[in-house]
DNA sequence: TTGTACGCGTTATCAC
DNA sequence: GTGATAACGCGTACAA
């Protein structure tokens, strides 16, 4: 009987089929922007209307479009994140916290790998860039001069995350490789280690593990000891762990103790030490999922994954308006988080 | 000179600030709309036009705007994937080869996490309906009864990952959990076991693994020997798995082998077991990376992780045209892979 | 092969 | 507090 309305408006000729904020306000007897504003802020709309429209938004199953919205708005409320890979054992978490503490305030976000490779890093920020997010994230601060220039044009927060490079314009969160490898060097030093090697990723690319020799080597030099690193051949991880472990520890003079670019290195170098003669302290990078289950454990450095996700999360959404600024904290452009040594029975 | 139209439109109320495809247009000489056909089908431009076009689309850096090409088209390049999470080891793989397999096609994803909870994956499903998605994943076949309704009444095809069940609507792209199970209990079987335990997850919303032990129980009662199930109270998967083989094997009549509801548990009792007397075998599910380091490596089921994400991108892709559809096989609704056994040292 | 007119569903602007 | 109107930038339909 009284259906002929509810029906929505029929006659569309290229409509989705779903039901429209118009349709919501026919129902509701009041205009659509009214609508709009009771979606949004309903406290500029009075009780009455109120309780009317939201019942005709339940009737009606409605689903406000966000395409149309960000249209509109000329902005949307998506985020992109270029990260080098979802899978490996390293860049997870931050996705997952980052994802997670954007959803919570009403963000959706858009992910696509680089693999390290500055072409598709490019074409990802291209594609993004046609959503009109309202913020990207990328990773590290090496990108084609391309990728600069859409960052810099597009008048959105920028946040870089991992390598935190103060001098850059965009949003830093993340840490310092240097730092870490001084970190790294100065325990084994503090143990009493001297002579102590440091082993290089096969894996091109992986410019930070470069920072973190570059720290290894200053803290090398000013405890007056010299540094000595190895750049394995063989291109599976763990092959080149045992490489570098065969030739340093089975020498002369062996390594009293071995830095290694990551966690796997650090496992391949451990497993084939088990059967060696010598024994050798060993520390990674990465805290992986294997570390604290090889025997022995192995002593490493725990990045502040999740809490990189969730900071860059949070500083997007401060610079958005969509979180309260937080005192003097305020929109720090600056977030230099620290990473843990995690001392376990490698070293 | 000659630039006061090159500089855009100006006097605009609202808009970006971005290039559109009427600037193009006007650089170039020729007709909006023969630029948006430029764009998407090159071939149907004469070659003086397009050679404008590109000349004018480089000059003004210009990004088409994929919203209003949305709104415009009433659906978008975006595909929606709701996952349980990304950090753990077993989703990754899937997420990234899916998203790989979009973004080849000119697809973006859109990744949200429900950690296994109905809720979270409604409100996600919600939200990604308001971009108005050409496509949705979602992972497994239980889903609250309002994500059935708007799956089923979104006009797009839905993908439903991991769990295979042929019953239902949606396009299925996973592996039977009670094969496997029944996989598992064979191989032991095979292997001269008789006394076999399966011990299930002690972390509820895992309904996976009840198929799983479902399988082994029927494949158990096939082969004249008795199902035995144990169930943990304890929380953390290590911890659980070391309760688990301390009941199971020591006592009188110990487990011959043992089933772990995922390789996690199975890890746990692995690095208990090595202190205990007894030898008993351990099979685990999941393959993760920790599983073939452990001593002795863990024998387990690999799930065609990856193999899913692609299948389900290509799946998609060819029911939205974007892919030619492939002779026999074209648009199968019904995707049953297979998991492998991964035998090595501990079963 | 190329162009014109209009609509997609929402929000900003301005008036009441 | 509420509403009418005009963008937002592009694609579809149809005409030339």
């Amino acid at each position: 009987m009284a259906d002929e309305k509810t029906a929505a408006s029929t006659r569309k000729r290229r409509g989705s089929g779903r039901a429209t904020i118009h349709d919501v306000a026919r129902l509701a007897q009041v205009g659509s922007i009214t609508v709009s504003r009771y979606l949004k802020q309903p406290s500029q709309v009075s009780g009455k209307l109120g309780a009317r429209i939201a019942a005709a938004v339940a009737q009606l199953h409605y689903v406000p479009n966000l395409v149309a919205g960000g249209l509109a708005s000329t902005h949307s409320r998506i985020v992109g994140m270029v990260i080098p890979n979802i899978s490996g054992p390293i860049f997870a978490n931050t996705i997952e916290s980052f994802s997670d503490t954007l959803s919570t305030h009403g963000y959706q976000l858009l992910l696509a790998s680089s693999y390290f490779s500055q072409e598709q890093e490019e074409s990802a920020v291209r594609a993004f860039l046609g959503w009109s997010p309202a913020a990207l994230v990328v990773t590290g601060p090496f990108h084609s001069k391309a990728t600069e220039k859409m960052l810099a044009q597009a008048q959105i927060p920028v946040v870089e995350t991992w390598d935190y490079r103060p001098r850059r314009k965009a949003i830093q969160v993340g840490f310092s490789n240097v730092e870490v490898g001084v970190q790294q060097a100065r325990y084994l030093i503090d143990k009493g280690y001297r002579r102590i090697a440091f082993v290089q990723n096969s894996v091109a690319g992986d410019l930070s593990a470069l920072d973190r020799r570059d720290g290894y080597a200053q803290a090398m030099l000013e405890a007056g000891l010299k540094p000595w690193t190895f750049i394995p051949t063989e291109a599976a991880p763990f092959d080149a762990g045992r490489q570098a472990i065969e030739a340093l520890a089975l020498r002369k003079k062996p390594a009293h103790a071995i830095i290694f670019a990551n966690d796997n290195l650090a496992a391949g170098a451990l497993l084939a030490g088990q059967r060696m003669p010598h024994q050798c302290a060993l520390m990674g990078f990465g805290d992986y999922a294997i570390s604290p289950l090889l025997i022995p454990s192995l002593t490493t450095i725990r990045p502040p994954a999740r809490e990189i996700g969730e900071l860059a999360a949070l500083r997007i959404l401060e610079a958005l308006g969509a979180v309260p600024l937080d005192g003097k904290n305020a929109n720090a452009r600056l977030n230099r988080l620290a990473c843990a040594v995690i001392a376990r029975e490698s070293a």
